[in-house]
DNA sequence: AGCAAAAATGCAATAATGTTGCAAATTTTA
DNA sequence: TAAAATTTGCAACATTATTGCATTTTTGCT
């Protein structure tokens, strides 16, 4: 079965036009994307507030999460794994590389603990780290 | 002497009111301050173009570094002890509340080791943990 | 398949945020 | 203190994000 289809369902979600070509977007790409990216992808295709919505529909879902970012854009990735709404959206580092200023999840490096003071509480960790990556060297 | 005219002295700023009293704030203020704090905290004071361009100056000089946040809104925090202009900026973690929406640097947090994949050169890293700070439990 | 209800979309208007050029004011330098 | 350099404020503009509402699409049901 369509995989798409498999996942906005799963998440009660209508299935349209928009959501499938954005869903399918963020399946096809190795890193993160911004808004901005999205628009220019889906060839103007959809209102740009129909990509706002759908973002943040799919935030809400837990089918995507937001990065952390330096400068003021978002980030928007796809929760790999058993990702739920509401939960750690995200256990793996983000990187953005200085030269090409693409965010890439590294997906196989983990998290480190973090031990927080007395009387905090811990619900998501970011951990973004700016460099060059292995295209860029 | 005066806490202020040495700093800006020492990174060679004119000495002008906006200066001052944006990084007065900073020097009394415990954790990050977006924008919109700055405007507000100066009470009007000042052009919206000043402050925007008093920040611009103050992270090209390391006098403050900006913090990723997953929303789209940009941080500074002031770079404590000898942080040089292209370099770390930070060595500690930042908490970002949910409850009351205040960004805290955990001074005394030190940011973890990660090791990353083959090719990646490592630069800045920055670690942000959301949840519940000790004053909003 | 066809129909009603629910949900999503597009459009327009509006708000919020950030940038640029340039003249006036302030600060520095000598 | 006067000239040079820097900074500021204003205005205009650009970009990015949000909201309400009518229209269209999708869903659920028979």
């Amino acid at each position: 079965m369509d995989q798409l289809l498999d996942i906005l369902k799963r998440n009660q979600l209508s299935v349209t036009e928009g959501r499938k070509k954005i869903l399918e977007l963020f399946l096809k790409s190795p890193g993160a994307l911004a808004h901005a990216d999205i628009e220019k992808s889906t060839d103007a295709s959809f209102d740009r507030v129909t990509v706002y919505r759908t973002l943040q529909t799919f935030v809400e879902k837990g089918i995507i999460h937001n990065i952390p970012t330096t400068d003021n854009s978002i980030l928007y990735a796809l929760c790999r794994d058993n990702c739920e709404a509401g939960h750690h959206h995200d256990n793996h580092v983000h990187f953005i590389c200085d030269v090409c200023d693409k965010t890439i999840c590294l997906e196989h490096v983990a998290i480190p603990e973090v031990k927080l003071p007395k009387g905090f509480k811990q619900n998501q960790t970011d951990v973004v780290i700016s460099g060059v990556c292995s295209e860029c060297r």
